[in-house]
DNA sequence: TTGATTAGATGATAATCATCATCCATATGT
DNA sequence: ACATATGGATGATGATTATCATCTAATCAA
């Protein structure tokens, strides 16, 4: 049953979707072809017509998920301005919402732990999100250049260490202080030099 | 070919040794039962008359990983005194060679994101294990006690999150730029305060 | 010493998985 | 309209997995 070539783009597309979610939800091991095929309303013979391997579809459902979350800041960012932008990406980040949808969520919290397991072309993806989403990140904070830059990587290291210690632990009270803890610090780094 | 009890017991821990290393090397997912077993120099059949189930012995194995880490801090802390020891701490940690060593370092960052999806009792032990590692940082950090463990949930948090991301991007400059920011931040808050 | 217990070995089980060969119905180019 | 290329379905492949039943030889209790 031969389909159209936009439908064929089309199912690509829902493919690499489904897998982003899925692949936050369940990590790289939890997902399956078939699962996720049948989640798309397909059968999983047709899944190397898309991707050459399961990596492949795992490099380019990681850019979607990093290509999502970077125009939202972007988007955001020419709203309100950067510095608001990073202000309520990080306030959002910290959420418990954030803690307990993984799958729309960032997908360093979610793939980072994976990934680096993972073969080279998935960990490009990782690099090049990391540095555009730094540079995002810096032009919401303030000093120089470089002092922007160091900023962005310890907030980006906190926002992604926070939530995957509030996903790991059983006790929710403490995950949720470590998410508020994050985020005090934060204010009080704005107040400081903003 | 049954061995004594003490045989019995020295072959657990060895196991559970094994696991710990394992686990944190591979993942949860990427260890099997089979291959642990072969690694300790037994057979897999056995592995059922020391754990219940591969959770339980994960469990152990998380358990005892913390228990080592946490051990090694609180005997820094007794020679050097807590601040220093939280201060070597943090820069052991964020260091290339903990991003390498996955099999030797913090728990948090090997198991976290595949402990999110695991079941009760794991996350139990890492919730366990955070709030005794939070208790030790915070007793080498200043302030007031809610100011200690707040800061002390921010370091951990900046930590776990900068050896992730350090080892999840195929960029190992722009991983070594995250763990010498986050030197960087620690320098600096203790320059502030102490 | 004897008999029950059991640690570990061997091998089976049933499930799951990524990947591929084959086939079919249709979209596409002529 | 026709021939061909191809997206997707079906089903098989071989590998890997956690778990368990069974066996056996040695330990431990008596």
């Amino acid at each position: 049953m031969r389909m159209s070539r936009e439908a064929m783009a089309h199912h690509h597309e829902e493919i690499v979707r489904a897998a982003s979610r899925m692949l936050r939800e369940r990590g790289i091991e939890g997902t399956s072809v078939a699962d996720l095929m049948q989640a798309v309303g397909l059968t999983h013979g047709g899944f190397y017509r898309h991707f050459d391997s399961k990596d492949a579809l795992v490099a380019e459902a990681a850019e979607a998920a990093f290509a999502e979350k970077l125009s939202a800041l972007e988007k955001s960012a020419e709203k309100s301005g950067s510095a608001d932008a990073v202000k309520e990406y990080a306030e959002r980040y910290l959420t418990q919402n954030h803690v307990t949808k993984r799958g729309m969520g960032c997908p360093m919290a979610a793939l980072g732990a994976d990934v680096a397991r993972e073969d080279l072309a998935v960990r490009d993806v990782f690099a090049d999100g990391a540095q555009q989403l730094l540079a995002e990140l810096s032009a919401g904070l303030s000093g120089g250049p470089a002092q922007r830059r160091e900023k962005a990587m310890r907030l980006l290291a906190m926002l992604v260490g926070a939530v995957i210690i509030a996903r790991a632990v059983s006790d929710q009270r403490l995950g949720n202080e470590i998410l508020s803890s994050c985020r005090k610090a934060q204010e009080s780094a704005r107040r400081t030099k903003n």
